[in-house]
DNA sequence: TTCGTTATTGCAGTTTTTTGCAATAAGGTA
DNA sequence: TACCTTATTGCAAAAAACTGCAATAACGAA
């Protein structure tokens, strides 16, 4: 477990909002999957725990979750993915050849969201970025 | 029309695919559109032009159409819309806030993709990448 | 121009995602 | 602890997205 339940809980709490039983197990499985978690896979752990949530409730949750910056979504590879939302930000290099996928630290992007925050004073806010391309192994290392 | 027709027909009988009226009418479709059409626009479109095509060939077509390169796809702010792709790819800055969009020269991401390239032999293939934050009018000049 | 191959379409499902609403239960208050 | 308000859930039905397959038609070859 990844993640601190009592501050989600409170988090939660803060706007109004309550921690269910279901939206604790659904936190849970975005935790236990091994990072970008399916619809598929959070349904399955969900259920594995507790057969009779519905699977209405676990769409509802997760862009509940995703509103409240608790859980974020990025489209890899054309699943849509989602991923508890970590203090700093990070991002991801997508292979598309091979699928595999790296972290990308979020330090990477400073630069660029300086160059924008200056030239259209526009303030980025990059929480989850994909960028898609050609990794070491699928390209030779001397692309 | 912002997009040469016979230029299209030679790329796709080029793989060995066939232009067909629906695939033109799509194609149309998304040009007249002012920059990321959603499928719902492109449907009103083309149906417009011809009643009886249907809802299944318009999805497939898109997917065609993004596999060949000829049309680009990025999610603006919950939607999925799709773009004629330009020779020189371009992106956007999105505005969480007011919406807006805006374009933004590749270029801008040249420096990232060389510093991707050098320390991590990653050859990004950025087609259409969609950047969102807030925008000079809703966060202010100075920020 | 005609013919044949086979990519593409339309149709009619099937699956996935979303929605409305009554029943339930979280969590503040007394 | 018991009660009350109303956010949240489950259900069932609707809408949206996707598929399999037979019929159609694009387009290269003769």
């Amino acid at each position: 477990m990844t993640h601190h339940l009592l501050d989600y809980a409170t988090r939660i709490r803060e706007q109004g909002f309550r921690l269910t039983p279901q939206r604790q197990l659904i936190l849970d499985a975005i935790c236990e999957g091994d990072q970008h978690v399916t619809f598929e896979e959070i349904c399955r752990r969900v259920q594995a725990k507790s057969s009779a949530i519905n699977q209405a409730t676990v769409y509802r949750t997760l862009e509940f979750l995703s509103k409240l910056h608790l859980v974020t979504t990025a489209e890899i590879s054309g699943d849509k993915v989602y991923e508890i939302a970590t203090e700093t930000p990070h991002h991801h290099l997508v292979c598309r050849s091979c699928g595999a996928v790296e972290s990308l630290a979020d330090s990477f992007l400073s630069e660029l969201s300086a160059r924008l925050r200056q030239e259209y004073h526009f303030k980025t806010e990059l929480s989850h970025l994909v960028i898609t391309g050609v990794c070491a192994k699928c390209g030779g290392d001397n692309g």
